[in-house]
DNA sequence: AAAAATTTTGTAAGCGGTTACATTTTTTGT
DNA sequence: ACAAAAAATGTAACCGCTTACAAAATTTTT
């Protein structure tokens, strides 16, 4: 069943039935209505190649991501594949580890796929030497890049950020107003995003004329995510003789490995030590005194770049830098009878 | 560049330069050498809509799942994603949501899509009245359907999944064992590995000729996976005056919710209260004591659908029913040191 | 060395849509 | 009522690849 079956059954030309599967308004009502019900009545689907072929688009966009299965990253990819399906796009999904070489075929399959866009969710594939990046330039000269947490300055590429690195401060300066100087900062990734984090941090320090003891900036070297391996290491950097009152965290995994330690160690928090996690992820909630996180708005951040998307595969000109802010959510790691500024 | 301009480049017609890029044996060395260097010296890749007209394929294979922000379900979809890209598949991801009509509809868009074959993440899409599972049958029709953790009887159509019974029969044992008669069971859903969950717990009690008490089955109707309204829920039962010295759930974070509970009265866990969660998730890990799981091996599943699901589109003849397992994983929520038969 | 068999290559017709352009039908203006 | 303008429809080329079949080149047989 293809078009020219429907067209001979309505008498009209493929031309025509092209025009009202379509939508084009130059069609007789009365000739939309009988193609529409041949169609109906034969269950006709367009063929999604065939439209490919002569559209050089087939409506599908490219989602790389490091690992859909990183509670952060899946819920990006279901925030953006639902707005994206609601525009009437399909998603490739494709993870791509951790490793550039790997990351690269990722992008060169989607491009052989011939995606109208591709969405990179996630700053770990921006490297720190921007010599690497030129597979992220070379697909943009043929398809417009979204970035998501990440920042790159070339035509055709849009970044969808949030200002981690002003949410990350107002976290350490919470803790700094109330007189928490010894603030450990845990943190587990160089990426684009985590490097702006803590850079929040220490300029919360600098803020306040305080210098910041690099003793204190932490990075955990782990993989998986692991929560032992983290409750261990803070137990080690105790016991090791560093004294701290105050802990913030990259990631929420990292802060609940540094609660883990405090209730097995029977510290009070947040009396004793204030924890603040990052990404307001459901760990907040499972923990027994629950986490407070920044949430850094991630349903905004994709619903945006999905709007952001769209809009630029139409042909509009679109914003190429969007930024949001991050929001401290108190629950029970830190005083929040105090109250952020 | 098209493969008219490579062939024109490299002296031959399409057809030929066609079989080298299709690996087809007949073809003088020689000739192979010339078109493969061409090909490489202009960076040349096959347009794959063109290609999907002709050959009505275009490696690709649609997952559906209900919410891929969901942490099981997103690491199933890691899991498949990974193990089909590494055969040589693309993957178009749809999230359905939980209700008939949106599953249709993304069933209907991957049939267009035209893709190989049509994974369906999670037990969600099967419905008790036969009648409404008509849309897989009709798929199924055209292209093989791949059930992870549900079963279906029908032509073309792959199930694969962990006994859910016997697992869940197994972690309701070990508390039964432990003179722990009054088990509460939390679930949340009515899908066919849910309901497998339910029996499996009931079976454990038959089976030493106890009654269970249907007081002691309670779902939990909360769409979101919102813990505090699970312990809330677990709180009120227990004001209502429901005695119980172990709880077993059919998903985490139900348990977790339980433990919170338990956690606030100042009930000691495991000495007064046991509880045991299913899907042996990262939330296991997060709470203070640790929460006792059962894993249902969903890497294993996987990765054998995959296998499955390769070896049918090859024209392989593959098995229709593959069940693997669980496996009770003991923390601190459940007494250990007995040992599981 | 000619005939037969085999391998290699080429020709051209699909695959199922879209769309520029041509043509026909309908509407508008006078 | 007739010309001009606008709307609706049709024709056919095109998108880039695959492949059945035909043809040419090469190898094997006798």
């Amino acid at each position: 069943m293809n078009i020219y079956d429907i067209s001979k059954l309505a008498g009209v030309s493929t031309a025509t039935v092209s025009r009202v599967i379509n939508g084009f308004d130059n069609v007789k009502p009365a000739t939309r209505e009988k193609v529409l019900s041949i169609i109906a009545s034969q269950g006709y689907t367009p063929n999604a190649f065939a439209r490919g072929l002569g559209l050089n688009s087939m409506k599908t966009i490219g989602i790389m991501c490091a690992d859909s299965s990183d509670m952060y990253l899946a819920k990006a990819v279901y925030y953006i594949e639902g707005a994206l399906r609601e525009n009437g796009y399909h998603c490739i999904l494709t993870c791509t580890g951790y490793e550039r070489k790997s990351q690269r075929e990722s992008m060169e399959m989607l491009m052989s796929q011939h995606v109208d866009c591709i969405i990179l969710a996630g700053s770990i594939f921006i490297d720190k030497d921007d010599s690497n990046n030129k597979y992220i330039y070379k697909a943009a000269d043929s398809v417009p890049i979204m970035l998501l947490n990440a920042n790159l300055d070339h035509k055709n590429i849009y970044c969808i950020s949030c200002d981690d690195s002003a949410a990350m401060e107002k976290a350490t300066e919470f803790l700094l107003d109330n007189k928490r100087n010894n603030i450990l900062y845990l943190y587990n990734s160089n990426s684009y995003s985590a490097t702006k984090k803590l850079s929040g941090y220490r300029k919360a320090f600098e803020k306040r004329g305080l210098k910041c003891n690099e003793d204190y900036i932490r990075y955990f070297n782990g993989t998986s995510k692991d929560l032992e391996k983290v409750c261990g290491f803070v137990t080690e950097l105790a016991d090791k003789g560093l004294k701290f009152n105050g802990v913030v965290a990259s990631e929420d995994f990292l802060a609940v490995g540094a609660l883990k330690y405090a209730v097995r160690k029977g510290i009070k928090v947040p009396k004793d030590l204030e924890i603040i996690g990052y990404n307001n992820s459901v760990l907040t909630v499972c923990t027994e005194p629950e986490l407070s996180s920044v949430d850094n708005q991630l349903e905004t951040l994709c619903t945006n770049l999905v709007r952001i998307c769209i809009g630029a595969l139409s042909g509009e000109s679109m914003p190429q830098k969007t930024v949001f802010n991050g929001e401290l959510i108190h629950r029970s790691t830190s005083a929040s009878s105090r109250k952020t500024k």
